[in-house]
DNA sequence: TAATTGCATTTTGTATACAAAAGATTGTAC
DNA sequence: GTACAATCTTTTGTATACAAAATGCAATTA
């Protein structure tokens, strides 16, 4: 457990929001764990808040499936498996698909230049190495097709799906060696958009999808196996 | 506002979860119209609990979209804009198509008898001619599919999304003039997928779909109509 | 030693209290 | 009559209090 997840006072909202992205965000990047327990007064004296605006937090993280509440035991980070993981991107393929045929019929002008500006960002993020940085830049790429669909629903869908992959995101870029395939995969899509390509962008963005999850799956065995040498050097 | 939005005591469930699914009813089944103000003391004083889970409630209503929040000033019902509907139903098309799809390949003997003792009930259920029934019997035909899917996370995905839509369901189904499209529809999507013909398959859940949209906005035009032509009397 | 019972502690679930913001209302000035 | 201001009310946001369930531990018993 880091000791440096603090609420960020300088936003104006409800303590609850604060909270609740404060939380989201500890899990998201794996400073709480999956199935460690969300004790309601640890929380609230860790954040120097309530219980109120804790639980009020908690109920929506519950129902973004990044808890899970066990009545009168209270919330846990939501574990993630591997059928889980299967799950969310069986539905990101579908969403991810329609999301760029979307993008090819409605994307403007301007965000096509910030479609081709992100490429580039993204290629020289992978040239510095920083896992961060890519990550980000790989973020704002996605975010300006997904933007592009106009459909307020199917955003909002999708980035709570992908959510539910930044917990492996790290990993997952880490695993990527040279970064190649990944730059290839963005130019295969941003250029089918802008082509107005329906069906390439839809195959490219597949393609990009299946193999971020045969990444992450490898990721996850790979963990796995630490995780049991860890036991067997404690027995 | 009608009266009789009771809490379910029989249940046995944290009060938030009561006052969530009783909520939630109210809100499909327009007993709460879009627009409308939740205030919490009312809610709490009307259901005979204390605000605390009244605001968890509402906390998981904002997130499933079925309420939207404006800060220091509360909840209200959301409203359905044609917009929203048509962001809706086109996520729907795709994720329908995949659950048609998935089910292809899924599907066991034993569902298989269900889908297609179902598939007979609605046909029954349309001749009965009563919108609750025939509600009913959409309902359960379309859940064997979707649970078929075996993917937890589609589940739920279309479960929130079919929300949005019931609460035009009922004008919906009024409107279908024989249900004799709806029938045909069911059957088509019910042999592909005992045919295991996945391409076909999407193509009917596609089409249903389709038939949908343009009959709820119908619907929705409809009512606009009529709520102007009441402006006009009052002036 | 293993199991079980009882008690103390922790933690959640719910209610209530209080502060601050938003909204409504009344009164006054022009 | 309208505009503006002060005040009063309502309503949310947050904190706290209290009850009931769950958990852990120790002592007792077979």
């Amino acid at each position: 457990m880091g000791d440096n997840f603090t609420v960020n006072m300088d936003e104006f909202l409800p303590l609850r929001d604060v909270v609740f992205n404060t939380l989201r965000r500890a899990i998201l990047t794996g400073e709480l764990k999956p199935g460690e327990r969300l004790m309601e007064i640890h929380l609230a004296n860790r954040l120097g808040v309530s219980r109120t605006p804790i639980r009020e937090a908690i109920r929506k993280l519950e129902l973004e499936g990044l808890v899970t509440m066990i009545p009168r035991r209270g919330a846990e980070v939501a574990q993630i498996t591997e059928k889980s993981l299967q799950d969310v991107l069986e539905v990101r393929r579908a969403l991810d698909a329609l999301c760029v045929e979307l993008a090819c019929d409605r994307i403007t002008f301007e965000e096509k230049e910030a479609l081709k500006r992100a490429c580039d960002e993204f290629e020289e993020a992978t040239r510095t190495g920083d896992v961060t940085t890519i990550a980000g830049a790989d973020v704002a790429l996605h975010d300006i097709i997904v933007r592009a669909t106009g459909n307020q629903r199917l955003i909002q869908l999708i980035n709570n799906l992908s959510e539910q992959m930044y917990r492996y995101r790290f990993e997952y870029i880490k695993d990527e060696k040279g970064h190649d395939n990944l730059v290839n995969e963005h130019r295969m899509i941003y250029e089918s958009i802008l082509q107005g390509d329906k069906k390439k962008a839809a195959e490219a963005a597949k393609l990009h999808i299946d193999n971020q999850e045969k990444s992450i799956i490898r990721q996850i065995h790979l963990e796995r196996e630490q995780q049991l040498k860890k036991k067997d050097k404690r027995q």
